[in-house]
DNA sequence: CGTGTAAGGAATTCTGACACG
DNA sequence: CGTGTAAGGAATTCTGACACG
């Protein structure tokens, strides 16, 4: 969970070497909530390896002809669908242990 | 080999906050030839994940009376010592695919 | 809508040096 | 030897705005 990869640590001009996207790309994709780095005392921008790879899947989605908003959307959607099934997992979990006890 | 951990990404003061090192003493460990760093175009460091473990590493033996020189020799030793071993089993395979060759 | 750019300022980092011990 | 610090300058980043399409 806690590891490297989720680390924010990386300034915005890595980042845009990294990516291949330019600052201003990077942090207009902030603004419309695809990604939220983290930021220093002094107010400059951090982000994770994670956050590359998804500046790379935004990119991609970018070329493709996608809006941001319907970017923001299919995150959005993939993010409770995870939640949905993490739960249906749970209850058949739960079922099981039930019937399944001595 | 090429993973996030040995990507050099990392600002200094990051790796200051990281490590509870000083940016002096960070920097010294590099004249001393403990750390090296990779550097942007401007000229500013960058390090990676892995050298924060070795900057914890560092800061240990400082703590326990070690000398820069001294790290250095040890960190040294365990590279050759790596590669003898490196060697020895690669020899140790040659001779056994001879042995049993049918 | 998504991105480039010039603008002015602030935060970050760099190097070489002096200081202390 | 290892580290702090003040000094001056350079590189990096920040925000809000205008421009184009």
């Amino acid at each position: 969970m806690a590891s490297y990869k989720e680390k924010k640590v990386i300034p915005i001009g890595t980042v845009s070497e990294l990516t291949g996207l330019s600052t201003r790309q990077i942090r207009y994709y902030e603004e419309r909530k695809l990604i939220i780095p983290e930021r220093t005392k002094g107010g400059t921008r951090k982000y994770s390896f994670e956050d590359i790879d998804t500046l790379m899947e935004i990119a991609n989605k970018m070329e493709d002809g996608l809006q941001t908003f319907e970017i923001r959307k299919s995150k959005e959607r993939e993010a409770s669908a995870m939640i949905k099934q993490k739960l249906r997992e749970e209850i058949k979990g739960q079922i099981e242990s039930h019937f399944n006890r001595p």
